[in-house]
DNA sequence: AGTGATAAGAGAAAAAAATCACAAAGTTAT
DNA sequence: ATAACTTTGTGATTTTTTTCTCTTATCACT
């Protein structure tokens, strides 16, 4: 269908926020949009939309722009948000028990299944109806409940470790909140890393001498 | 003394990476460093290493490599993490509570001051030791604590209006969780989304039609 | 001192991403 | 029907970022 050549990273993540105006412009009623009003909604620019869309196909009337619904369905399918997906989160700390009752995650398809650590003190409790499992039991709850996604929410010195057991229980994608760098063998696994600390950095970078 | 000119985004987050490495090397004992090291510890390139480094200054020596505190200590500066810096979250929900409570923040030198909310049964309560006020008092506590940094962790549709006070309260730097654009006016502010379902968004995409 | 090995720094080149500018296609009003 | 207006889609251009390549500096060993 689409995906045969390469999209800019940046694209996916515009294409996502698109995706929320969108919805919330369908469910005010207004069901044309152009790439302006996308464009303004969610801080880019227009030629910017339409390039965005345009590695995906022609979803939109010259003229008139894009019918609210049918863009939002078609970035929603583009992002593989087509059903939901089961995620495992390991580590039951706070990030991963905050991650686990996220609202976020739910309402953009993302179920999460079970959590893992290895803290014999939490496991078999439960957190919002989510089960807390020893990581021993990671590839078997994977099978069980389909899990393809993981979230490293464990200290830097355990993540690699993480990795290499969330690889063997078949997962294929990743995100990875510790703020170190892993490595995976093997292809056709996605991994990211996200570093809540460096995102208040990029602040701290600016900021530094402004004043 | 630096920033004159452009630096690439992607440069701050790598710099932020490599100094993690740079503490353990040195933690280590590790005393020296290459950018092949470096760069092997933190998925890039050498010459991407060099290249990053190269914006700021001169920090190795030929033939040798750098030394791995000295480099720590430089990039920390230019991170503008040479002193602590104290924190507003605004939204005591899920996320607003685990971040309050993340220690990832803490080891780099942020400080949750205070967190703030709207909802009368959260006020007055603490969190790890930190207290939960009502927004109006953001601006008094923003002066009292010297709060230059500010975490939005509220519902999309409350973003806006709680970016608006931040920037009344002084604050110059604003990450928003909220999974919405949201629009500053007046310079010298700098805002960072970081939106985490679109992280795993990431994930699907490229799974979606991968097996 | 001389030689070989190592590694930073920097200019050049390449690659990637964003912006521009305009033709094509549609709508509305006359 | 035609004209004026709107808005998409896209090739060309520009800008930004990464990678390559080569020069220079340092160290270790003889």
């Amino acid at each position: 269908m689409f995906k045969k050549f390469k999209i800019p990273d940046a694209t996916i993540g515009r294409l996502s926020l698109y995706s929320r105006y969108l919805k919330e412009a369908d469910e005010k009623g207004i069901d044309t949009v152009s790439s302006q009003q996308i464009a303004k909604a969610t801080g880019v620019t227009p030629a910017q939309v339409r390039k965005d869309l345009a590695y995906f196909g022609e979803f939109g009337t010259r003229g008139v722009g894009y019918n609210s619904r049918e863009l939002y369905n078609y970035i929603m399918k583009i992002l593989g948000l087509g059903r939901r997906w089961p995620v495992a989160i390991v580590g039951a700390g706070n990030l991963g028990r905050a991650l686990s009752q996220y609202k976020g995650f739910s309402e953009r398809g993302f179920d999460i299944a079970c959590i893992f650590d290895t803290d014999p003190s939490k496991i078999g409790k439960k957190l919002a109806g989510i089960e807390i499992c020893h990581i021993d039991l990671l590839g078997e709850k994977a099978r069980i409940h389909n899990i393809e996604l993981g979230i490293i929410a464990v200290p830097a010195s355990a993540a690699q470790e993480v990795a290499d057991k969330l690889l063997e229980a078949g997962i294929r994608g990743i995100i990875n909140f510790a703020p170190v760098n892993i490595n995976i063998t093997g292809d056709n696994v996605m991994l990211r890393r996200v570093d809540l600390a460096a995102q208040l950095e990029y602040l701290t970078y600016y900021l530094e001498d402004t004043r």
